[in-house]
DNA sequence: AATCCGGGGAC
DNA sequence: GTCCCAGGATT
């Protein structure tokens, strides 16, 4: 009778578990459901290295559920910027408050599944880490885990449904949390994307992609199209020590984000170059930035006249310009001017 | 099934 | 520079 893939990951991660601020050690009682629900969603698409000062700002901010669900939602929007995906920020709201009419989050995979900004992998993930639920937890970890430990060739995303039926055959029914917390330990730290160190592996044994000689040809994947590379320009506007910031739209890009004004570019198409004042201007600069769908090349412009801008904005302060919640693009363009002084 | 949505770290 | 990341919502 040999040790199953859980019984070898587990045992692996009873002594390898990484120490982090929203995990409870290997076997202890679960955290509370707010922080392992608040670092699922940091965590979506998101390093963890990234995740660790936010998480940090929003636990000390707002403690537990009640105190989110009772925030203005441009506060945690604010608290939320450079962190990326804005729409996980808005839902973060949305979920606290429905979390809070509740008076707690409920406690299976199908009714997480309900709340705003949890998705399949979310709503598994807290049913399993939070409530000791039975789920099955797939991130892009346990894709490439499970595609190489069984020599799925199948190239992603077509894969997806046979990499959950195999992920689903090797989770346990105990400790289905620690499971899938160490499956995610093992891809980020051993099975790696960019390498697989075999000879670390707690399931080596079990690994048909080792077998073949080449796990690391897997997971396949479809190629993806060239990122369009775009331009744009965003406004400087000052007066009295306090620069103009605009609201952007709630849909589409940096959606619902303080902002320069800016010439209306997007992923899709260039900017039209038209300045929301007549007058002088004059160029500060050329900001870069990479989005997931295009580069941006923005150009800086500097207004040298003294009429009112049009629409709906604020002076903000610029002895306060960290707390305005910029996006990092607009940050960017932020630094380049007050740089130059 | 495709596409849209940020940002930064590792290499 | 390229690739990737504890994905979800929309169409």
């Amino acid at each position: 009778m040999s040790a199953t893939v859980s019984d070898l990951l587990l045992d692996w991660y009873d002594s390898h578990a990484r120490a982090l601020p929203w995990r409870a050690p290997p076997g202890a009682s679960p955290t509370d459901a707010y922080r392992v629900w608040l670092s699922e969603v940091m965590l979506q698409q998101t390093t963890v290295a990234a995740v660790k000062p936010y998480f940090t700002k929003f636990t000390e901010i707002w403690p537990d559920v009640q105190a989110l669900a009772a925030a203005p939602e441009d506060e945690v929007m604010a608290a939320w910027a450079g962190l990326g995906y804005y729409s996980r920020a808005r839902n973060l709201v949305k979920a606290a408050r429905a979390v809070a009419e509740m008076g707690g989050f409920p406690e299976t995979e199908a009714e997480l599944r309900k709340l705003p900004g949890l998705g399949e992998y979310t709503a598994a993930a807290v049913a399993a880490i939070a409530f000791g639920q039975r789920a099955v937890v797939v991130d892009a970890n346990v894709e490439r885990v499970v595609a190489r430990l069984f020599a799925i060739e199948q190239p992603l995303p077509g894969a997806r449904k046979a990499i959950r039926e195999k992920a689903d055959a090797i989770t346990p029914d105990k400790r289905a949390g620690d499971f899938a917390q160490a499956m995610m330990d093992l891809g980020s730290s051993i099975c790696t994307a960019r390498d697989a160190k075999c000879l670390l592996c707690p399931l080596a044994s079990k690994c048909e992609g080792r077998a073949s000689g080449d796990p690391l040809r897997l997971p396949v994947k479809a190629k993806k199209k060239a990122k369009p590379q775009r331009s744009g320009t965003a406004f400087w506007i000052e007066r009295d020590g306090a620069v103009w910031l605009i609201k952007r739209p709630g849909k589409g890009m940096l959606a619902g984000m303080r902002a320069l004004p800016d010439d209306g570019w997007s992923a899709r198409k260039d900017g039209d170059g038209e300045a929301p004042v007549e007058g002088a201007w004059k160029a500060a600069g050329v900001v870069r930035h990479g989005f997931t769908h295009a580069d941006l090349e923005l150009g800086v412009a500097v207004y040298a006249g003294d009429s009112k801008p049009q629409g709906t904005g604020e002076w903000w302060p610029l002895d306060r310009l960290d707390d305005a919640g910029l996006p990092t693009l607009f940050a960017k363009a932020a630094r380049l001017v007050l740089a130059a002084r």
